[in-house]
DNA sequence: TGATTATATAAGCATTCGCTTATATAATGT
DNA sequence: ACATTATATAAGCGAATGCTTATATAATCA
């Protein structure tokens, strides 16, 4: 029984750091279900916008997040593709999903749609 | 398909945050393994005896591993009844495991052997 | 009892972190 | 061109982090 999608201690520790804060556990948690720009954030985790955009500018230089530019906004999402995302998604399965926030803002007509 | 074992995303950030340490990290992939004492771990990790002792002692006061004293050690090893122990078995299936580390101390005669 | 060994804990200090406020950049719309 | 909207980035600051050194506690052994 080989476990795939190692990596290393000192790659693991870094990723367990980024994912070790409430904001920034949140929002791979939201992006985990759906792609978001940073107003939405803003809106759901009710926190200021360059608090949100440098939480994001973290997870983006550790390639956990990829970015989609669409007009005046930039759409976030898991990067699939990060030798880091086997274990981010096993981390996101212990924790609640965040479905809920997300349909919230479409309730309150918050959501970004451009496509 | 429901997920098991979910912890909150507080709890959950707090977990992470302490294993977004390589040295703990490496402690508790070590102790996933193997019981072992702060003097071994001293060895292993190559690091001074108070640094060992502070770390095990956030992993201890987060219920993530636990205690047992024989004689003048006191042997730590995974607290596998905690509620945060799947994550911390899920997050440690993807990281390397210490094994190898072990061994060395055996070879070394550095192993506390007191059973 | 006194020395040794294992571990814990406290104080001090440099570094990192996450927020705030202020400002810069970029795209859109009038 | 200019105002608006979305986002990024920089500076500053207080709190948290992880180490060090020094000391305390606890068990063992001669």
């Amino acid at each position: 029984m080989t476990v795939l999608h190692e990596v290393s201690i000192e790659q693991g520790a870094q990723l367990l750091k980024l994912l070790g804060d409430k904001t920034r556990l949140t929002i791979v948690s939201i992006l985990m279900y759906e792609e978001c720009c940073v107003c939405e954030l803003v809106e759901v985790l009710k926190m200021s916008q360059p608090s949100i955009s440098q939480h994001i500018a973290k997870l983006k230089s550790a390639e956990i997040v990829k970015e989609r530019r669409k007009g005046q906004w930039i759409f976030y999402r898991i990067n699939k593709d990060s030798e880091l995302f086997p274990l981010v998604e096993s981390i996101s399965t212990h924790i609640p999903d965040q479905k809920d926030q997300i349909k919230q803002l479409e309730v309150n007509g918050m959501r970004v749609c451009c496509d």
